[in-house]
DNA sequence: TCTGGAATTGATAGCGCTTTCAAAAACTCG
DNA sequence: CGAGTTTTTGAAAGCGCTATCAATTCCAGA
């Protein structure tokens, strides 16, 4: 059934339906309402193709999966399709494994106007991507923050203060020796992590230890190597933190096979995305976090989108999100000595 | 940049120039390395949207992403987007909650043409959705296997015979009380471990004791409670076999804060879906696991789903891959007693 | 009853491709 | 060298919508 037909059967012109289904103002009340309900009778729903040709846009956003960031990235869609579900907009998702893929990708995206804007993940601070997506004029908004020349639309956690402030309350608690196992050396996020924590140490007199910190991905293994290997030397770290949920179940492992016992012998506190199949508060001992959902991030996202294509400069598209400090019982004061 | 002005710019026509640059046998070699070349240079690429819509296929497949199952779909998806770059089709992402919901979303993706076929996951022995799809004639493929009456393409592992030689193995191993923290209820892949898992004890004579068995989503915390459930009790299992590498995390601290051993009290073989965050060989202990990446899984459905578009009969599509048994050093003779 | 403006509805021209059918060009060979 | 093929290229008609502009209907006010 196409819309020829459908008008047909309703004793109507196209452009009447089409006016009727679309919202616009002109069309009388009572046909909208004959049009509506015949479209959910007959099962008639519009050809997203020849409506996208028709009105010039994709009616679809694109989003990167990332190869190294996978798990967040779907907690993130997520939330972005919920938000998406009832405006037409399509998710158009397409794996990248360098950040060169990614330029070709957006490339091609543009080029073939198969998407009217994309999210951008895990930028750096002055992102390639960011500028190539400005150079070619395609709408993207960021997750995280770059600052290229030209304004960009973001959303961000507020990754600093969330580990200055667990940073602050691990030292509250005496902890002197406070280990990092941030994310990947570069990305804008992880630098934050880490003014955040220098941040915090320096403002107490302490002196950051590089030997403290790690910059990788956010796999169970590098939490688990890293605590591993300074838990096993004379000063050893009292405290962590942990750049995702996954470092930090390594970092439980490694305190474990120490034979030390979390929450007492040693401080974790984590940052936590919320996903769905680990839980900090359901855990045991329950586990210290800095949060902040990732896939309300996702829906908001979205929303921010639709704003931008509506024409919403990007440069007043900004929203900085605190980061609950949630404590529980992987966090306690260091142990005397 | 659109074909008219692309074509003028070559001094050839729309119709010489699409026919090049789409692969028709009648145009002239050298003519259609000279557009070829051209669309390099200038950067040409067909609006999708157009295409689609005078090619009457939407040139996209659907995949709807569960809450309960992103991990796996992220990885999945991965693989999938892989096997697709170069064909020009995309990944059409759509958020469920429910399985009633994605009758919906399947309703309205056909209707509206935005997606050649879909792929569907996680299915159950006879699958409304399945049904759905073959009615309403919108072509799929099972990641996993459902039979409904009319043929249906799938490609699955084998988790029956993974999971009966893993019982197997640990039967050999002298284990007696062997637990399994299965997935989901229903759902096909469950009961064909279930099957697997019973079917091994049953040869050898034991009885499957419904008490050492649960099924649930795969998180962390419901392997954790099972395990610590059941080693509090006195005739305790001496070897979990776990669904996922996420709920065998949940069985590691268990089995840890019982003040038990892994791979010396109690043996623990977990399915691995290969995730690039959670490696099973570099765990301490390494783990034993049944694997099979989910990754690859994804890159080869999407290439059934191209042969299904292009005329490949259904019934004809079935693929069930070998799963490997891994024996790690979390498997080990049970303890005597 | 008639008129003018507001409220509705229609006819039709694209949107940028692919593809059918026809035409032109390039070969074959007697 | 020209008729008959075979290659190669073009003109133009859709694909199924939206949107412009024109036409119709409706209704208040004179």
């Amino acid at each position: 059934m196409m819309l020829r037909d459908f008008a047909k059967a309703l004793g109507l012109s196209q452009t009447t339906v089409s006016r009727g289904l679309n919202d616009y103002p002109e069309v009388n009340p009572a046909t909208r309402q004959r049009i509506r309900e015949a479209a959910v009778q007959l099962g008639y729903r519009p050809n997203a193709n020849a409506r996208r040709l028709a009105m010039g846009r994709a009616s679809a956003i694109g989003i990167a999966l990332d190869l190294n960031a996978e798990v967040h990235m779907s907690e993130f869609m997520y939330g972005v399709g919920k938000s998406l579900a009832d405006s037409g907009m399509d998710i158009l998702v397409s794996p990248t494994e360098t950040a060169l893929d990614e330029l070709t990708i957006y490339r091609r995206l543009a080029a073939s106007k198969r998407v009217d804007a994309v999210i951008l993940h895990s930028p750096y601070p002055n992102d390639a991507r960011a500028r190539l997506l400005t150079d070619i004029g395609l709408p993207f908004i960021v997750h995280g923050r770059a600052e290229t020349e030209a304004p960009v639309a973001w959303l961000d956690i507020d990754n600093e203060g969330a580990f200055r402030r667990a940073t602050e309350h691990l030292l509250d608690l005496g902890h002197k020796r406070i280990a990092m196992v941030n994310g990947p050396v570069g990305r804008t996020f992880a630098e934050h992590r880490n003014k955040g924590y220098r941040d915090a140490l320096i403002a107490r007199g302490l002196r950051p230890d590089p030997r403290l910190t790690v910059h990788g991905r956010f796999t169970d293994e590098i939490g688990f190597r890293f605590a591993q290997s300074l838990l096993e030397q004379k000063a050893a770290p009292t405290a962590f933190l942990a750049g995702s949920m996954m470092t930090s179940l390594g970092v439980f492992r490694a305190i474990r096979s120490a034979g030390l016992t979390l929450g007492r012998d040693v401080s974790v506190i984590a940052h936590d995305d919320v996903f769905p199949f680990l839980n900090a508060d359901r855990m045991v001992p329950t586990m210290s976090t800095t949060r902040s959902s990732i896939r309300a991030a996702g829906t908001r996202t979205a929303e921010l989108v639709m704003q931008l294509l509506a024409g919403r400069p990007a440069s007043e598209i900004h929203e900085l999100w605190p980061v609950e400090l949630v404590l529980r019982e992987s966090t306690g004061p260091a142990p005397p000595g």
